[in-house]
DNA sequence: TTGTACGCGTTATCAG
DNA sequence: CTGATAACGCGTACAA
């Protein structure tokens, strides 16, 4: 564990400079005579040499990489985000600094701090708080900004949403469409803008279909815990159950929370889809693993990340490229969970 | 987006040097009067000066970053692994440069590669290639190496491991406490050492008892692919029940497959726990939502990472460290998919 | 084609 | 207490 070795030091074995050095090793394509450039290679290959990309990168002031702020890589849905986002920054020479902010304004705030600090030019972020005076600066330094999933409204920022709203609707009226008339709909809290998305939708599709709405909406804070949103699930079946004339259909606002609704009903013993229907939210593949496999609406998020990545070092690259929002469209999975019904019959 | 403020900068508008500036900026806690020490804090912050990290690390010779390659992220185990890692991280100002081998050998060298360069000083990693020549360079730069789930055999090299013959041990006794004694072990293919080990548990728990192992082992190639993992368990089943004389109880790999494999029974009618009963392995959340709660063996995942987080910290810190593995030891999970029998009656 | 010399932003050493 | 100056490792005008 001696001292790593430098250009300098390539340099003094060759007896050459360490301009000359620097020029082949760096692969600048600056000319330099065959002999020499084999020799320097090869000292530097029998030498172990590792550039020092500080150095470097101090230089040329850029760092190959970008950083990502999530709420929590062990959220399904945001670890193939980020699988997204890594693939693209690979086949880039990028290198990817992932933080979790835990859905926490302070931590966000530090871990941006952090980021400019290190130098990086470019972030995908899914920002929880709304300081407007973070984010400002940020921009005043150069760096570019992807926000994903969770909107930033803030000139020369690039949003990649997803189009909550017109999920929402397209489950809701194709619950319609198979003749349901009274379809609950189960949410989360809705603190956050995406869940208020997806009920807007809900409740446009109901009103177009001139139907009485029925919402029950979870008391308790989202947590990020599969296990929570699985109950929460149950606990607002329960609820649905209970009303006078309970619904043919629930649309729950995530998969997780309709494997909960499904449970359910399967231990009061209503069939799925045969009594009650169901429709998720997500498109997660476990979906596919339940009983009746899950119909839902599909959150291309693994594609979400590869976009916010290609579009970030596109902005990252061109001096003035022309930026435009993203809008990803929901897509429906049309599995088993919901049946086609006869309105009069009900 | 001008040109940022350096401490240079700030030292002409403070009208001092910015050897001072330097020192009251790092919070060197070298002396600086008073008045000096504001004047210089005022105008830091009032011309928003950010320090540049690639020349404090440069020159101090430590960016404070470790590196992490994991397979995958998407694989809820390393998501949850790389969680505590960053959680232990991010208590101690640490950054983390994650990357995803992909089983890759030559993408996972690749990435050693990089990290080098970026003169990371420690590095967790669960290593698919046995090239020790890399590993070898690494302690000759002297970046210290913990190593999670995939053991490395390498001087100097620590080691933290899941104690998975243990585990397969244990779940394969607690059934037979349970009375089964015709026990079969479902498992992906062996081709990676974590799955032998398991496997090795099984094998020898049977002996003990002086019983007959039944293995069904699949053919094709493990994929990171909840899909077709569950499918797998579903196929192993079914061979499974073709015997002659078909097993009471089933012991699968891994959590996912077990899913499988309850499925299957259960579109055969068959019911769990009371015609078959089930034991999973791994220990995820999802387990619990399963009809019956899948009983299991538990993977301290989370903990692995902040463990191994821990670990490196340490390494990197002290000069000569006393290093010892880590073994850690599984944990049942009891839950309901295993039933009490009576070996008399079968 | 090669070498010299400087600067990227920071900290540390040594005088004052 | 404060300031000048030399590193850290690298790339690149500019000169030869």
């Amino acid at each position: 564990m001696n001292k790593p070795t430098t250009i300098h030091d390539i340099a003094k074995m060759a007896k050459v400079s360490s301009a000359t050095v620097s020029r082949v090793l760096s692969n600048s394509g600056y000319p330099v005579s065959k002999e020499l450039k084999e020799r320097i290679q090869r000292i530097a290959a029998e030498s172990n040499y590792i550039p020092n990309m500080l150095g470097k990168q101090l230089k040329m002031n850029s760092t190959m990489t970008i950083g990502v702020i999530i709420p929590s890589i062990v959220n399904p849905f945001y670890s193939s985000v980020m699988f997204g986002i890594e693939e693209v920054a690979r086949q880039n020479d990028f290198v990817v600094i992932g933080c979790n902010s835990l859905e926490d304004p302070a931590l966000e705030e530090k871990y941006i701090q952090t980021m400019m600090e290190k130098q990086v030019k470019g972030l995908v972020i899914s920002s929880i708080s709304q300081n407007k005076k973070l984010i400002k600066n940020l921009k005043n330094y150069g760096i570019k900004v992807v926000a994903i999933d969770q909107k930033i409204e803030e000139e020369g920022i690039c949003q990649i949403e997803f189009d909550y709203h017109k999920g929402g609707y397209l489950a809701t009226r194709y619950l319609q469409a198979k003749g349901h008339t009274r379809i609950g709909y189960v949410t989360s809290q809705m603190d956050r803008p995406s869940r208020k998305s997806i009920c807007g939708g809900y409740l446009e599709a109901m009103k177009d279909a001139g139907l009485e709405p029925i919402v029950e909406e979870a008391d308790t804070e989202e947590l990020y815990n599969a296990v929570h949103i699985f109950d929460t699930g149950r606990h607002l079946t329960q609820r649905l159950l209970a009303h006078a004339n309970p619904p043919t259909a629930i649309f729950a606002c995530n998969d997780m929370m309709a494997f909960g609704v499904m449970n359910e009903l399967s231990l009061r013993a209503y069939k799925v889809p045969e009594d009650v229907s169901v429709m998720g939210f997500d498109g997660i593949d476990l979906g596919q693993l339940m009983h009746p496999p899950l119909t839902t609406i599909k959150q291309p998020d693994y594609e979400m990340g590869k976009m916010a990545c290609k579009m970030l070092l596109d902005m990252m690259q061109g001096e003035d490229i022309p930026m435009f929002d993203v809008m990803l469209q929901p897509r429906l999975l049309e599995r088993s969970s919901i049946r086609e019904t006869n309105s009069v019959h009900q």
